[in-house]
DNA sequence: ATAATGTATCAACATTTTTTGTTGCGTCAA
DNA sequence: TTGACGCAACAAAAAATGTTGATACATTAT
């Protein structure tokens, strides 16, 4: 899946926390993660192509923050594979041939 | 995060879902599936490597199942990167130069 | 013993992802 | 208008990942 996939990196995760309390121009990312621009571009492209981030530009600015509606579908899919209660503890049931 | 990396495959998500009623064999797994041996067993341990899956052997057959505590700590990971209440909706704060 | 079965592992290869450096474009300030 | 700045996009190199087929190993069946 590519949601979990946009996940998969420290980086991107940082920025992920790093967005938490809202927006940020890339300019800020940049300083605190301390990654160069073009890397750290990659990356944004990365997370806005899963959705899971939106942009906007002021001037010569550009302002990144969270979807939350993404960031909630990440979560219900991560409770969607919880396993299920009363899952067997010893399989049952004909293997193989 | 090599939890979101083990969980960003097609077949793995699928290995998962099949799990989430107690454990299976491998060649149980391989049938539904339809992957060829080599190629599950791949993904299985890249599961297993990232402490999503534990196996168990039985006479000449494999079972695997899901780790709850690592399912419960992927869903822990979602909820710890939800956007914070209250984040504000335009960035306050001086940018850049 | 020998053969067949279920599974892990390895090597080779193809594919995808990431990094790095470069270029280009729009915006702002002098 | 010129120059600096913030950023995206591209290209090439590097690294990681996934696939496939072969081999090996332990176990069970003959």
């Amino acid at each position: 899946m590519t949601l979990f996939h946009a996940l998969s990196d420290e980086t991107r995760l940082s920025i992920i926390e790093m967005l938490r309390d809202g927006e940020r121009c890339v300019c800020e990312l940049q300083d605190e993660l301390d990654a160069a621009q073009s890397r750290l571009s990659f990356h944004l492209r990365v997370l806005k192509d899963a959705g899971l981030l939106s942009d906007r530009r002021d001037g010569r600015w550009s302002y990144y923050s969270i979807v939350p509606e993404a960031l909630a579908e990440v979560h219900d899919l991560t409770v969607a594979m919880q396993p299920r209660k009363g899952a067997l503890p010893v399989f049952r049931g004909s293997c193989c041939t």
